[in-house]
DNA sequence: TTGTTAATGCAATAATGTTGCATTTATAAT
DNA sequence: ATTATAAATGCAACATTATTGCATTAACAA
């Protein structure tokens, strides 16, 4: 995973620097979306001082390289699994425990072309998100719910 | 509109304030998404100080009371046209001139709760928007494109 | 190993959002 | 109309998040 989003780097003429490798790997094995400030402070507990401006930088590239996608709902980042050619994305987020999931939605595109025709409205970008709690987090016994 | 926003207040228990008439009145007339800081300008340039933690405090209860609407792409309020009975929310926004549409788009919360039922996942919040140019700012003669 | 230039780190600053509390004012009761 | 009262606002202070310019570092090619 963080291997293949090295190749895309590396195939796009970018640098496989330090910092870029280490936001990589944190966001690899992160459970939910974190923000530049979260990344910082989890690469900090391991002894790895990066700056936040520096986190900006290598998430902006991300994105638009698809290899990470912004949870707007919570402001958070996550990896990208699934690539641009396989439609639109749709991400559910846990708002309890900020598990997320990415789905790759044709359904979602196909409704979205429909209804904006007719406005001649020119997509570039789709927003999918559902908020909510996960399967564990909405049980019985799920935590401070 | 502010009319029956005011009346939702009302009914509500909410107090008709005047800096709640006053951001109801800059959110009808924009034909763009709002900041908290853009509506403070707006209300500045007519000689009226509003306090941007008050704007920040009347939207918040404008969208729990569904009279406005943040969209998160751009990170700013329009008006909320459609109840939340319609169906759940899809909107389109210009990146260039910010203009936007709103549709209540049933199919999407169709396809919503199949593809998370199989998850067990329990959705609260919908999120769609779509980003890119309106019609008038992706023909050939649409400006800064 | 060295040169080139992309990328980073740092400092400063801007923009955005939040909290607590004193004061004001919209509303209901008189 | 007037007054009581509780909601809402304004203010000050502060916290968080994001951006810019520039000197320095380091990834990569030769």
């Amino acid at each position: 995973m963080v291997q293949s989003s090295i190749k895309v780097l590396r195939n796009r003429g970018y640098r496989v620097t330090r910092p870029r490798r280490q936001v990589l790997e944190v966001l690899e094995t992160a459970q939910r979306p974190l923000s530049p400030y979260d990344i910082q402070k989890l690469l900090w507990g391991k002894g790895k001082h990066l700056d936040h401006v520096t986190i900006y930088r290598v998430l902006d590239l991300f994105c638009t390289l698809n290899l990470a996608h912004k949870i707007l709902s919570l402001g958070g980042f996550v990896r990208c699994a699934l690539g641009k050619r396989e439609g639109c994305h749709r991400f559910t987020v846990c708002r309890n425990c900020g598990a997320f999931q990415e789905f790759a939605d044709k359904g979602l595109c196909a409704g979205e072309s429909e209804i904006t025709q007719d406005f001649g409205f020119h997509a570039e970008q789709h927003l999918a998100e559902s908020l909510g709690l996960c399967s564990e987090c909405s049980s019985p016994q799920g935590d401070s719910v």
